[in-house]
Formats: C-alpha cells, sequence, structure tokens
DNA sequence: TATAATAACGATAATCATTACTGAATGATT
DNA sequence: AATCATTCAGTAATGATTATCGTTATTATA
C-alpha cells in the first residue's frame, strides 16, 4: 500500500502552484532551474497521467499547447486577447445558467450533455484601458 | 472587378456542404475522389484564408484536427462521445443565456467577453438508448 | 493577341506539440 | 541479495499544420 511520489512528479506539483495555468513547456522550464537533468517527456507523461486521474486539468486552447490546471473544481477560463493571462471564474458562476444551458442544448441537438468545455475570450481589466 | 475563385476552392466548398464538419482530411478525401491531384497544403490554404476571412469557422476540439464549418451563423456545437458525430445547437439557444453568461464572467474574471468558444459533449439521441 | 505581372497550385520540407520507445536507475517485495 | 515493478532521461516517432518553392493558371497591359 505504498503511496507512489516521485521528486519530479512532487516538483511537477509545484510548478503547477507556481505557475498560472502553465503549458508543459512552462512546467519544464521551470523545474529545470533547479534540476536540470528533468526530461520534457517525464513532464508530460506526469501531467497526462495526473489529467487521466483527474488530479488535475488539462485544458485546450485553439492553436495552442494544452494548459494545466491544479484547480479540478468545475469552473471556467477566460483568456485576454491582449496579455495572454488566463483567469479563472470563481464558483459565483451560477450552476444554475449552466443548466439551463445543458437543457437549451439537449433541446437542440439531441446531446444529453455530460460535460462542457468552455473559453471566454476578451480584453482584461489591465488591458481595457489601454486599448 | 472580378470575384476570383479556383476551381479547387470550389471543389472545397461543394465539399462542405457535403460533408458535415469535416476536417482539413476529410475535405481533401473527398475532392480526391474527383480530382486525385489536389494537394492537402491547397485544403489548408484555402481552409484557412477562408476561415481568416469569415466565409467559414474553424472547430477545434481538444486533441483532434480542426474541423470547418460553413455556418458562419453564431452556433454551438455538441459533440457525442459514442459515435463522433457533430451537431449544431440551432438558433434557439437563447441569446439571453449567453448574455447572462457573459456578465457573469465579467463578474468573475474582468474580462469584456468578445467571443467564446464552447463545446457540448454526451450521448446523441441515437446512441443514448444503446448504451 | 502576345506578353508581362499576379495569384494559386502541387509537391514536399519544416515546425510544433505530443506521444512512444528504450535502456538505465530507483524503489519495493520476497 | 535477488527479483520484480515503476519511473526516469534521452531520443525517436507521430500527426496536424504551416512554410517554401518552382510550376502552372489567370488577369492585366502593351
Ligand atoms: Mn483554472
Ligand atoms: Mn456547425
Ligand atoms: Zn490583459
Ligand atoms: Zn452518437
Amino acid at each position: 500500500m505504498t503511496k507512489r511520489f516521485s521528486a519530479q512528479r512532487e516538483m511537477i506539483r509545484d510548478a503547477l502552484t507556481m505557475l498560472d495555468h502553465p503549458t508543459a513547456a512552462q512546467v519544464y522550464d521551470h523545474i529545470r532551474r533547479a534540476y536540470p537533468q528533468i526530461s520534457l517527456g517525464t513532464v508530460y507523461r506526469n501531467l497526462g497521467d495526473m489529467a487521466a486521474g483527474g488530479e488535475v486539468l488539462r485544458l485546450s486552447f485553439a492553436g495552442a499547447p494544452d494548459r494545466f490546471d491544479m484547480n479540478t473544481a468545475d469552473h471556467c477560463h477566460a483568456a485576454c486577447v491582449w496579455c495572454g493571462r488566463i483567469f479563472d471564474t470563481d464558483g459565483s458562476l451560477p450552476a444554475a445558467l449552466l443548466r439551463e444551458l445543458d437543457a437549451a442544448v439537449e433541446k437542440s441537438t439531441g446531446i444529453a450533455v455530460q460535460s462542457r468545455a468552455m473559453l471566454f475570450s476578451g480584453a482584461c481589466a489591465d488591458c481595457r484601458p489601454v486599448h
């Protein structure tokens, strides 16, 4: 009954707490500063396993590398088209709204919605005044 | 003042009407039956140009090749996790709901939503009884 | 119409993200 | 210690997409 923790996986967890929604490459670069022999393949393998096990979320953005999120709570993401930062929706995103959406989608498509992937884009509060 | 369209681009348009939300490779395979010398690069270039010009939509799905949609109306997509088919939401998806969502996202993230990408997944009506 | 300029093509090479493979290292079990 | 399983680092392979480039249409012009 041994819990398996490789030192490398622990470093990956640390990186996920330090870096905000990082890509695998960003996790790799971060770890490399302290542990140069880490392999990008190890990062990908661990992130993939963790995502498959539900320990982290894998976020897919159009035309961009996947990002990873250690916040596994049900939340959405909004990306700033100017600075590229990614923001979490907090719990305040009314679950009722989402359920209404699901119902509308099911009525329209016949699909019984099990999961949804949604990404919002726009100008963040910092970038908005500038542009 | 000539509107230029190559025969190949016209074939691509045809393919988009025949095939439901096809990938570039599917468009290529379709055209190839009648015009074997078409190049996959030509398909990608034309689809990319058409998408950039707003003539078609490019849909990005996690871990899968992009798909193209000649229906440029504002609509969402729902994929069946069993048969892989992709369904359109018709206009009945209440725009009011979406605006409420945008507002909730802005309140939560500070992002003034300009666009959203959303994909729903679940079992379609055909596949549901079977599984 | 002949010809020069442009635009698009087909073939293929290159890129980028990601996964798969391999032999070595590490850790657990008996 | 001998064995068995897991994970590693390194690297090769894959798959989707884009870039390059010489050739072939297509449009404009003399
Ligand atoms: Mn998040
Ligand atoms: Mn559609
Ligand atoms: Zn910003
Ligand atoms: Zn189905």
